[in-house]
DNA sequence: GGGCGGACTTGAAATGTTTCAATCGGCGTG
DNA sequence: CACGCCGATTGAAACATTTCAAGTCCGCCC
């Protein structure tokens, strides 16, 4: 504690060094060192630290260290759960390793990006991890050219010039839609966009493939595209399916995210259909929110805190390992069944 | 960018310097006060830092400068969303006033609280926001004697001896409660929990005065208590409130959060209850899950945004007014009315 | 042509910490 | 008693920036 006044300037070493009767190198020693100092002197080291408030100045210990004891991660939507979980994944791993973790957020705008990553660039951060606004944008290569660990996160590297770590999505469209499949469903919507999203592409992908695996149709897998991942589009979408003629209104939906489940689900009680028996509807990512839904969502689950971890195990090693090799981390997704697609049909 | 191969150390002002073939202030001047150089040698300057992709040492800076360029937000429950429309609100106002914003988790843990704010007090932030868990801890007038400026959000200062930005809570409870009353409703649960919270006991006080008011019987307004602001634990009450006899059991219940009346509203959807009809429920927070839900929530909205730009504003104040008074702002619940309290009973 | 003023640039000091070679004092050994 | 050694402590240098008093250069006026 500080019992006496502030007297407008922290304490720095010197002060310590002056009311403990030591120089001020054995002070940094308590601080880093304690075991090369007597008792006797660490103690009245410490007593006069406890005295003055003393608190070790961050910035110049990493001016002169030369390294920062962060890590930041650059999520991509604030508004989405699935984010904070992996952001949660992080923490803890940079707890672990004892460092702290910016979090920050651009919500989808390159410019906020853009200037968040200028930030942590001028503080030094041992590390970027990042879910871009687009993976392929300039301002990532920069980033790597600054000799800056970095880590994509729920995005794959294109170039494999950096770390990575997604859950496969193909995959994860392929089990989304075979279970519908398996639940009887003859006509399936895909609802997701905007397609300049890759993982909308590559779940649509694995979608069409598992589809024509089972010799459907193809113009029974219908394409509802939105312009967002939000709650709001989805609600939209569900406005537009039922808008279909009904010999061409699908009994099923598959959902790029859980927003966009969501959404739709609130449209589709709304309009008084029952879910799942007159429309059954699948999410992706597995947030909580999809299991808190008033008829629970099935979902294809991310391992959302395993993905945060593991983006931290990964810029950890490039920051320390002078032989890390970019590694691209793929999680096999799982499907959780719940009620909004509880019964087979007919 | 950095055309030329990174030698391992960062370009400092004084490679600039030399490269520019000018004194390392001139280089300071180009970056802080571009005015007093002549546009030949700023040109230069800037295209030698471009050149060997110069970027200015925050550390340094702020070393020399004895002042950071940032503000933190510690938030209770990263889990809820309000907090971070709350924190969106401080990220404006951050943004407007050119600082960073460090957004911490405690998580509900007094331990990680406590943690995060020993490393924000060694960035030396000029101000910490925060919602803490226990507002009359100790180490938040540890704070206050570093004369580090703070202030409370989403909680009242009890003492006086800072800032503090939330709601009215009694209010809140009130206007929640009298829209029951409004519709019909003469026996209502109240859900939330632990009273250990202010905020729970404050909204339940509102709730039991105009209940009163109304000259209600005090026995019809149940109070189901949980123990934590929760998805799963508005389930939980849930299952109590069906397992009341049924001349005991309430047509309506008032939640102390969103995630309660979210849990309770998937309870009773699961059990078969219609809502509104045989249970309307009204959240608090209005987050947009609340509009989002299978039933669109009635829910008393907070201004979440609005709060976090209050409460930075008030923290520059205080940082950098000689002349600054703790202010408790206190700002002015709103219903929201949905389909979730939609029809006026018998 | 000497002096002056103004525009621009420079050099050195200062910030708080860590590191490391040097020093100190005491003690055991030969 | 001299020597070396060891543990503990010290002092100075280094980190990258900002600031500011002092300096330089140049043209202009008297």
């Amino acid at each position: 504690m500080t019992p006496h006044p502030r007297n407008g300037r922290a304490p720095s070493v010197k002060d310590v060094a002056a009311a403990a009767g030591v120089s001020l190198g054995t002070v940094s020693n308590v601080l880093n060192r304690p075991s090369v100092v007597s008792t006797a002197t660490r103690e009245r080291v410490e007593r006069a630290m406890a005295e003055l408030g003393f608190v070790r100045n961050e910035s110049a210990r990493q001016l002169r260290a030369g390294t920062s004891r962060a890590l930041a991660y650059v999520m991509l939507d604030g508004g989405n759960p699935f984010f904070h979980d992996v952001a949660e994944g992080i923490e803890t791993a940079a707890e672990a390793a004892d460092l702290s973790l910016f979090v920050c957020n651009s919500n989808g705008r390159a410019d906020r990006e853009a200037k968040h990553i200028d930030r942590l660039v001028q503080q030094r951060v041992q590390g970027i991890l990042i879910t871009p606004v687009d993976p392929d944008a300039g301002h990532l290569a920069e980033i790597a050219q600054r000799n800056i660990p970095f880590v994509l996160v729920d995005r794959f590297s294109r170039s494999g010039g950096h770390c990575s770590v997604a859950v496969d999505d193909v995959l994860g469209g392929r089990i989304a839609v075979e279970h519908l499949i398996d639940r009887g469903h003859r006509r399936v919507a895909f609802v997701g966009g905007p397609s300049s999203i890759g993982q909308v592409r590559e779940r649509l992908q694995g979608a069409r493939a598992v589809w024509a695996e089972f010799g459907m149709p193809e113009e029974d897998l219908i394409h509802l595209p939105t312009e967002a991942m939000t709650v709001n589009e989805g609600r939209s979408a569900g406005e537009r399916l039922a808008g279909l003629p009904s010999r061409r209104r699908p009994t099923a939906a598959f959902c790029a995210n859980d927003l966009l489940a969501l959404g739709l689900l609130q449209h589709a009680v709304t309009a008084g259909l029952r879910v799942p028996d007159d429309l059954a509807i699948v999410g992706f990512d597995d947030i909580d929110f999809a299991a808190a839904a008033a008829v629970p969502l099935t979902s294809v689950r991310q391992p959302r805190q395993e993905l945060g971890r593991t983006a931290a195990r990964l810029v950890l090693d490039e920051a320390t390992n002078p032989d890390h090799v970019h590694e691209q981390a793929t999680f096999v997704p799982a499907l959780v069944a719940r009620a909004s697609t509880g019964t087979v049909r007919r």
